[in-house]
DNA sequence: CAGTGGTCTAGACCACGAA
DNA sequence: TCGTGGTCTAGACCACTGC
């Protein structure tokens, strides 16, 4: 039948006018908060929460949906609903494409991951030329076509980051640019030693939800929006040579960035 | 009684998998990213719904809840579902603190907000002497105690942005930083009168689901992140000497750096 | 007032996971 | 097998908006 649910659950005020389920859906966030669920916990399944609030079962669904939209709990159909554990943050420092990063043989996302210990992997690797979109190809200054790379990047087996990049056709085309593996360094590597001495990136940095494809190729639960990171690299002549757009499973990145204050 | 919503809704697949409500949210949807419903247009009210796919209300609330989580969609009670508008957005340029914006008398929000053709507030200030959190005191150098500046920021009556301005205390204690209006030129400029020429910042980004206490504070609808920005300012010492810890409406910024490539 | 979305009930059957 | 969450129905009453 369904035990109790402990007493960490107090009872509904019903003089408020507060919804029913927003106050069921407060006292478990509050509950959560305070460490009485702790990451990763099971919550009261939802027969429990039925018979310890007197309410329906739609109005306990309706309480669950709402801690799973803020990315507080999440469902596993046939298990539970649990607190939502923090997974590791991967931080992109502002000096990650420093010329001396790329000296070594491995990729950058490489080397960082197995520096803290994570298992990396890259794959649904595709190169392929095709017509860019309008906004990549502004910043490339319109090239007809262009080299996309597209791939996918995991930690320890989960998706965290899905990438493309760009890069003007006449330049990429013919090069190991347009091989699956660029060879040691990456593409930026490449570039220089193609004369494409690089001088410095501009990163647009946006946050919204996910689109289902996004959902599906990040496995995002939900309630965990997705940085979007537009990347443009310049060469010393002032031209942009590659655009790399970037999502991101927001729970999995920070940041960082370095401004000057001269 | 209710309309037919046009022929801009097709059929269900009864043979499909794929549940009831998640196809008629990949029907709006889609007839959404056609432009069959442009930004700000009504959807079809639940009882059309209802009535064309031949289904419950609470299936079709279903498909919208999804819609709206997406971001694609807001309800407005007694009125209607409607496509969700991209509100215009403030772009932070990576050079925005650099020491030449702050030779003048407005701050920087007031001066670019105008410079868009927007109307800016400052709203909900409050300064006043706390003992910081841990991270925010690690940040510092752990001293005893921080003044705190408090405030939300608009655009044309929408807010858009709440920051808290975290400054030691023998610092910032009985200057006019500690004022309600700090001045021409910002904390910043009055740092810099007191020596401590400002030297680089370092800046944190990271995107999440609002909490409740934001979603109010932000008038944010539902499948709007945020996005939490940590700003630490050094002096030309290496000492820190403010940490700013800001929330943005996500649909409401882009955020732009520049990385050096050297 | 009629039409809209917001909340809630009391069922039903299904699919998944663990034992 | 049984407990879990996933989907769906067919109602009900309420609160807000606009005419």
């Amino acid at each position: 039948m369904a035990a109790l649910p402990s007493g960490i659950l107090g009872d509904l005020d019903p003089t408020s006018d507060r919804a029913v389920f927003r106050q069921i859906a407060d006292q478990i966030r509050e509950a959560i908060d305070r460490g009485r669920f702790k990451e990763g916990a099971k919550l009261p399944s939802e027969s429990e929460l039925v018979e310890h609030f007197g309410v329906s079962r739609m109005t306990v669904r309706n309480a669950l949906a709402i801690l799973q939209s803020e990315g507080l709990a999440s469902s596993e159909h046939g298990k539970g609903v649990f607190v939502r554990p923090r997974p590791p943050v991967r931080r992109l420092a502002s000096d990650r494409f420093a010329r001396r990063h790329r000296e070594q043989g491995k990729s950058a996302f490489t080397v960082e991951a197995e520096a803290a210990g994570s298992k990396p992997e890259v794959d649904s690797l595709e190169v392929r030329e095709e017509k860019p979109a309008p906004d990549i190809s502004a910043r490339l200054g319109s090239p007809r076509k262009v080299l996309a790379r597209r791939r996918r990047y995991l930690l320890d087996g989960r998706p965290v980051e899905a990438a493309v990049s760009y890069l003007p056709l006449d330049l990429a085309r013919g090069t190991q640019i347009a091989e699956p593996n660029p060879g040691p360094g990456g593409i930026y590597a490449r570039l220089e030693e193609l004369g494409h001495r690089l001088d410095h990136f501009d990163e647009e940095v946006r946050a919204r939800m996910p689109s289902p494809s996004e959902v599906k190729m990040l496995r995002l639960s939900s309630g965990v929006p997705v940085i979007s990171l537009i990347r443009t690299a310049y060469d010393t002549d002032g031209r942009a040579v590659e655009v790399c757009d970037t999502v991101m499973a927001a729970d999995a990145y920070v940041l960082a960035y370095q401004l000057p204050a001269n």
